[in-house]
DNA sequence: CATGAATGAGCGTTCATTCAT
DNA sequence: AATGAATGAACGCTCATTCAT
């Protein structure tokens, strides 16, 4: 069921140099990864690559814009289910563990190799890592004032918080592939450790 | 004041290829800087580099080397200051908040170019990224353990809220450079958040 | 009306091909221009060139025996009309000056693009460009020589002023394209030239 | 005595990249001269082409700018011996005999390679080709009015003229390498053949 | 007649590294 | 301690060409 869903309508032989090149970027990064190497791991020729994209750079953007498409399109599902606010900071959490266990690859790139283009303030990685911060403090920032004015939560300076949130959720979604075997476990100490921290009792 | 430590008694020109190169890893990856580059920024020719170091990876290896033995120095003069245990946990996060204050470049070389080398067991960066592990699972598991022994924490499942804490200062730790202007403020935060969430009230 | 000559009977996607050829070949020479490129330029894809051609140089080597059989035709045209012998000189003169408006690419083609060819003796190129001289070299030296017997001509070395006036064939075929905007002031003026060298008077 | 004068102060194996690719040009225009031929015939490796040069673009641009030089400072070496008019023609067409048979790759090279660059309005070759015309108009333009002033030449039209003789030129510069053996007689049948045509009897 | 998909061969270029000085 | 010159290896990419349909 995992990366499948990028690859409906697509041809068997290009979805190969998707997949092999994703990984191999997860693995060895952009610079580090040859398209020679992706060609062999795809079972394919090299010229192949390059009739189905412009570059390796092509081939990089079209990655990074296709993870973040499935990353946003999971974020805008979040959103319409109204509850406590804690139940919604556990929903983000939630939807976190489980991107990050579909896609570990994809994940692990956006962490990881993305921050090299962030030099370019237009580059697909930039911008949509820029999307994504937006997002996610738009969304922890209301969670947060909400829970504070209605008592849900303890008073805690918001700002600070919400990055310290982020910083949680980076943190935990670098930690993949490496060990982590205990997913589920982690989920739950993960929420109740920020419950605890938040939510009044 | 800062990355001076490291060069004690080293020759000028030596100190200027590895502050280019440690700025330059951090900036743009180990492939995606070129022994020209160092040259260049450092004021010297590309042979020079080859007279200090074997290699380009040897230069790679004596960053990581002198950059681990600063943190794991820092980390050793913790063990002696015995207080509560979350004097202690405090007393880990400041230092990781204080460490990656000095060190940028350093620290985002061991967290983001360091995991590519992973695949080689005995690479340098594989085995001080598992000294690393090992030596804050140890800190954090002794540490939560006589907490709880003792009624100062909450009782909490050890292992995973390790995990988590070790998470916790991974993601601060990738957020430099970009923003996060407070550090002191994300500094009192952070330690405000697991104090609520691990010590009994 | 120019061009078409060559192309009846032919379909309309392959004449589309030749003529799109025939401009690239012009332009950017044999190896400067790809089969991509005639193909979008002709509105065709790729494989259609060689469903036509045995391939690039086989679709270059039509062009080139397409384009001197008309110049030879155009030639042969001319011998049939004896006169005075600057007359013949005129009408070749004027031929050339035809030629070359009418077809500029096919002519720049014979003049740049063949002589990379000359290397090989039995190549398209080399032969229609020898036997083109063997033409003139005989047409002109005839002209001389009569002309001269006949004392129409003044006394002048005959080998030397063929290649001469070879030369200024060549030379003003060259200058297409660019400028040369008064054709006809040129043809004129050329012919007089000529003609107060060689008529005595 | 030929080539030498270019490469003053310059090393040999830089020398014979130069000469390896002026020939090769030449030979086979820019697009058909591979830089791994160039090197071979050079005796290097290719990589010390790009030590020296920033690429095949540039080490052509190198050898058009060099040509380009010795060719403008032979032109006005001319400039400073007046005379009639007549003569002072016959010094650039002897000029250009000589130039022809001193450096006849860079002359082929400058006469069919370069038109492939006048897309670019700002290439050194269509810098210099239009700077060449000019100089060319310019010099005949007033031999020609003052030749007719002074009753030395005919009466003809003066512009077309002039694109005559350079055609002239042209022509006879584009038959090198090929045959032209009894250059001497070349020169000096084609300065009389414009002589009987300028010059009043 | 016509095309989308695919490839073998090779090209221009870069890079880490070495050598002679 | 330091450098200009030079290279082996490999990389990203293009191109003419073919194949299955």
């Amino acid at each position: 069921m995992p990366t499948h869903v990028f690859d409906e309508g697509i041809l068997k032989k290009k979805q190969n140099i998707i997949r092999a090149a994703t990984r191999l970027f997860a693995e060895q990064g952009l610079d580090g990864t040859t398209t020679l190497r992706i060609a062999n791991e795809a079972g394919v020729t090299e010229p192949l690559i390059y009739y189905h994209f412009k570059g390796k750079e092509d081939l990089f953007n079209h990655i990074i814009d296709t993870s973040f498409k499935a990353y946003f399109s999971g974020l805008d599902a979040l959103e319409k289910t109204p509850a406590t606010q804690f139940q919604r900071i556990e929903a983000l959490l939630d939807f976190h563990f489980r991107f990050v266990g579909e896609f570990p690859d994809e994940t692990y790139i956006a962490v990881s190799v993305c921050p090299t283009k962030f030099r370019e303030p237009d580059h697909i990685c930039t911008v949509n890592a820029r999307r994504q911060r937006d997002w996610l403090e738009t969304y922890l920032t209301d969670c947060l004032q909400k829970g504070i004015k209605r008592k849900e939560f303890n008073r805690i300076p918001v700002p600070e918080t919400v990055n310290l949130l982020i910083g949680v959720i980076n943190g935990l979604t670098r930690q993949r592939g490496l060990h982590l075997e205990d997913k589920e476990g982690m989920r739950d100490v993960t929420v109740e450790f920020c419950r605890r921290s938040l939510v009044r009792n």
